[in-house]
DNA sequence: CGACTCGGTTGCTTGATGCAACCTTATGTG
DNA sequence: CACATAAGGTTGCATCAAGCAACCGAGTCG
């Protein structure tokens, strides 16, 4: 999105867009919520350019919102995974999932589903199990490909 | 944020994005939700360019998130209000207030309190009443002013 | 008649994004 | 050994969006 600060603004939500507002900044926090940590998955999944995709990745473990993380060495390769300050952005996205859906919905129902881990209920805009009412964090939910997607990438876990 | 899509992708947030992901164009909704109708308001509150912003606020109509309504003829002035779905942001919004509350916070406090007008509780994160529990939508909390805020300009009605 | 208001548009410059090529360390293949 | 491939980037260049200031058109004010 901009690259830079909203200067003048007091209000939090600019605080928060000045951090994740950036273009593709949330899609990189949803792709490491769904279990692609690597560059490389990262980079093919969104279509991001590599410098861009580099200079977000550097950006968000700069404010605290992933950690970069060693799986193996020589030659050094890392992963990316949310600190608790980027798992606390799933209300938020789950917010803008249901917006997206409800306002332009696929032909054939929703591309993703976030459920429950515990009950398998589905997940409301505000976070919650639909099927048992608990309110739910990141690390209860999951994502899943929903109807509207004909053969999804969503397979793995969403915890963080 | 962006100024247009992101191509590829099926997810119902990168959808959400490609329309209210550019830069400002959230924060024109916050300030349309909080009272700030008309061009002037917008370019000044929020210290944008006008050509951006006009460009947004075209945009934003186009999507069916704002409405542009006279009122007055001769010469014709306009006023930007919220549609329903513009309404249906609020939760993201308000998802977004709350992170950016918690993680970058103000050393006096909030700058900007989400109150729910019919009891006056304050609002949660997921846009529930901490006072009553009632889950609450757009028409039904108002902005304040909070302690991290000298003089604020939020004492416009909340409701579109 | 000139100054001011509101809601923009136009032109120019700066800065972010997209794209392709390259780099480094290491493994696999013939 | 040479060569190809893989992961995780970096560098250079072209393009597109954002920021800024000036201007416009209709109308009101003094």
């Amino acid at each position: 999105m901009l690259g830079h600060d909203y200067p003048g603004q007091i209000c939090s939500i600019a605080k928060a867009l000045e951090v994740v507002g950036e273009r593709w900044s949330l899609l990189i926090v949803r792709d490491v919520m769904n279990g692609n940590r690597r560059f490389g998955q990262l980079q093919q999944g969104l279509g991001v350019a590599r410098n861009v995709l580099s200079a977000r990745l550097q950006r968000l473990v700069e404010e605290d919102i992933l950690e970069r993380r060693p799986y193996q060495s020589s030659p050094e390769r890392y992963e990316y995974f949310l600190t608790e300050k980027g798992l606390d952005l799933w209300p938020a996205l789950v917010a803008l999932l249901a917006w997206g859906d409800r306002h332009s919905p696929e032909p054939d129902g929703p591309p993703m589903l976030i459920v429950h881990k515990g009950c398998g209920g589905e997940v409301s805009d505000r976070g919650i199990c639909e099927s048992c009412g608990e309110l739910l964090h990141a690390r209860d939910a999951r994502a899943l490909p929903g109807p509207g997607v004909a053969t999804g990438e969503l397979s793995a876990s969403a915890s963080g």
